[in-house]
RNA sequence: GUCCCUAUAGUUCAAUCGGAUAGAACAAGAACCUCCUAAGUUCUAGAUCCAGGUUCGAUUCCUGGUGGGGACACCA
């Protein structure tokens, strides 16, 4: 009952088995069983004649038929033989009505299991170089990493998510050697958060430009920063905190606008110290010294496993860690305060040789480190387009590329009317849905005019698809008309039907493999066939006996599109 | 130079660990609001980079090219 679905699959295997013992055919491989992706086709099919033929000197489609007869089960009501040897298998329409009420009953968890009850599971994501903007590149983090943490949150996971800002490096230094430059005081004529950030973003490229200009100030920006690291009681140190505190409050709102709620950080300035302690104890077990730094090289037998390994430092010849220390020691930390069973991280694909380099070394230290740890990585926005690219400039900064967006939402909503929060509803959407419909890793090739599509495949019209149900639902309950999800007398299963219960299965995979684009697929296809049917039937039909069971369809379909955008980080309108 | 990733309609993306007639959307052309939201629906036209190989069967696997992205010692 709970996981109505891998009952079913259940079934049709064992189905399957005891046809190919009847049949006197030993085969203890696994039955593989898949939905075709022609619906017509049938709800299951499976391929084993066409595996088995060749074994068995036989004819694989002699072998299907054979095997088709003796396939049976109460669920099942036809089996028939297609194409080179496949084995079509329906369900009997009571299957689907039944579904229904299981979509009803289970709500908003419908689609989640119960996998990895019990478990934890850590996600890290979004990390921000404070003091620097948050930019594009943030927000795809932003928008896959929140996708993944709530696909871990589907198998009943204990999931904590958390984010690890960079709060202190010499760029650091130097926006706050420019803020020293303003005076303190100066933050204060600003009011809002958004305002003392702008001042703050300038202080940070103005900072950087004279460091570049001006070689005289580099002992003082270094006096600064490391003022920063050892928290000294200086002015410096006091205007730091003020902008890193600015800079997080900013990060927290700026997140939560995306639809982010983390429930903790680690600091890389946390992460530093117990990386260089890590790195220093294992040396020279792991780690070698090489001209005065302490690298990591791989050895031979790492190198046949991964080929993309090569030598990278962890300690400068300074005696500073490096990024490299910094992120072993956010493992340590990561395994020390959460005791994840998994621990995911996403970062921009080019950092994916990096942390392979991190990660054989970290596995060394502490095998868990690297074998409980996952490293997803999403992929850089390339901008094709020439209107918003040239306006917004090559890193364009996230609430810029929203005010924008939501202008075009504006346009596209004509006469009607829109709250700020709505519009910024629909362009979060739009925004999500070209990050997440391509599978996470790969470039994305934006193109601003095309890619922010507010028709066909896009989130607004999967919004849209839910809003018009809601209004459905609301016109029904108007005219007193009941929602009933028992199945009228003369009813022809529909295609939605056939496609609704296979929801859970993709959302399984999809959080196997780690890859959104699959629900985003899915539940795309879903809003087209309910869309079609909507365009050549009457739903609300005080008249029509059938009307509280096509109203059902209609509710079940709502709630699965509604869960699905769910796990994309998109919300469900009432209305738009 | 070495190594990794990638290549699908004009464009942006799919294709369930090798499966059936390669799915959508945008753009192009033709229809549909006296009925529930036209950000919608219906119809037409259009694609697997090149050359080999593996097998019942290849967009998918292997080899070699070509184009694109990325990594390769003290930056992050």
């Amino acid at each position: 009952m709970y996981n109505k679905f891998m009952m079913i699959t259940d079934i049709i295997k064992k189905s399957i088995q005891s046809a190919l013992v009847e049949l006197d055919i030993s085969y203890d491989g696994d039955i593989t069983i898949e939905h075709p992706r022609e619906l017509s086709h049938g709800d299951f099919a499976t391929n084993i004649a066409m595996v088995l033929a060749k074994k068995e000197g036989k004819n694989p489609r002699e072998l299907a038929e054979a095997l088709s007869e003796k396939i049976t089960a109460p669920e099942i009501s036809s089996v028939e033989v297609a194409g080179p040897g496949f084995i079509n298998i329906k369900l009997i329409d009571e299957f689907f009505s039944y579904e229904l009420k299981v979509i009803q009953e289970k709500g908003d968890f419908y689609g989640w299991n119960d996998s990895w009850e019990g478990k934890r599971i850590l996600v890290e994501h979004s990390s921000p170089n404070l003091f620097k903007p948050f930019h594009i590149g943030h927000m795809m983090n932003n928008t896959v990493g929140e996708a993944m943490t709530r696909l871990c949150r589907t198998t009943s996971a204990e999931v904590t998510m958390i984010s690890y800002p960079s709060d202190v490096s010499l760029g650091i230094g130097k926006a706050v050697w420019q803020f020293l430059q303003y005076g303190i005081e100066k933050i204060n004529e600003f009011k809002t958060v958004s305002e003392k950030m702008a001042f703050l973003g300038k202080c940070y490229a103005e900072g950087t430009q004279a460091f570049k200009d001006n070689e005289n100030i580099e002992p003082r920006v270094r006096e600064i920063t490391q003022d920063i690291y050892e928290h000294r009681d200086t002015e410096a140190h006091q205007a730091y905190k003020i902008g890193r505190d600015l800079n997080l409050e900013y990060f927290i709102q700026m997140t939560a606008r995306l639809g982010s709620a983390f429930d903790g950080f680690i600091f890389e300035s946390e992460a530093g110290k117990i990386g260089k302690e890590i790195i220093t104890k294992h040396t020279p077990s792991v780690y070698t010294e090489s001209n005065g730094a302490i690298i990591f090289e791989p050895n031979e037998k790492d190198l046949e496993k991964n080929k993309s390994l090569h030598t990278r430092v962890f300690i400068n010849k300074d005696g500073n860690p490096t990024y490299e220390a910094k992120d072993t020691g956010l493992l340590k930390l990561k395994f020390d305060r959460y005791n994840p069973e998994l621990s995911i991280f996403i970062t921009d694909s080019e950092q994916g040789p990096y942390f392979e380099v991190v990660e054989t070394a970290a596995g060394k230290v502490h095998k868990e480190w690297q074998e409980k740890t996952i490293h997803k990585t999403h992929g850089r926005m390339q901008f094709k387009g020439q209107k918003m690219s040239s306006r917004l400039g090559n890193t364009p900064i996230v609430s810029d590329i929203l005010d924008a967006v939501n202008e075009e939402v504006y346009v596209r909503a004509g006469d009607r009317e829109l709250s700020q929060d709505q519009a910024d509803m629909i362009s979060i959407a739009a925004v999500k849905y070209a990050v997440l419909r391509t599978q996470a890793g790969k470039n994305i090739n934006f193109d601003p005019d095309t890619s922010l599509s507010f028709e066909g495949d896009s989130g607004p019209y999967l919004q849209y698809t839910y809003a018009r149900s809601q209004s459905m639902l609301r016109k029904a309950q108007e005219q007193g008309i009941e929602v009933s999800a028992n199945r009228p007398e003369d009813w022809e299963t529909t295609d939605i039907e056939r496609y609704l219960y296979r929801y859970p299965i993709v959302v399984e995979q999809a959080f196997k493999d780690l890859a959104p684009h699959h629900v985003v697929t899915y539940i795309t296809e879903l809003a087209q066939l309910f869309n079609s049917w909507y365009g050549n039937t009457k739903i609300v039909d005080a008249d029509n006996q059938a009307s509280g069971y096509k109203l059902a369809l209609t509710d079940a379909t709502a709630q699965v599109i509604k869960n699905g955008l769910w796990i994309l980080g998109i919300s469900a309108p009432e209305e738009m």
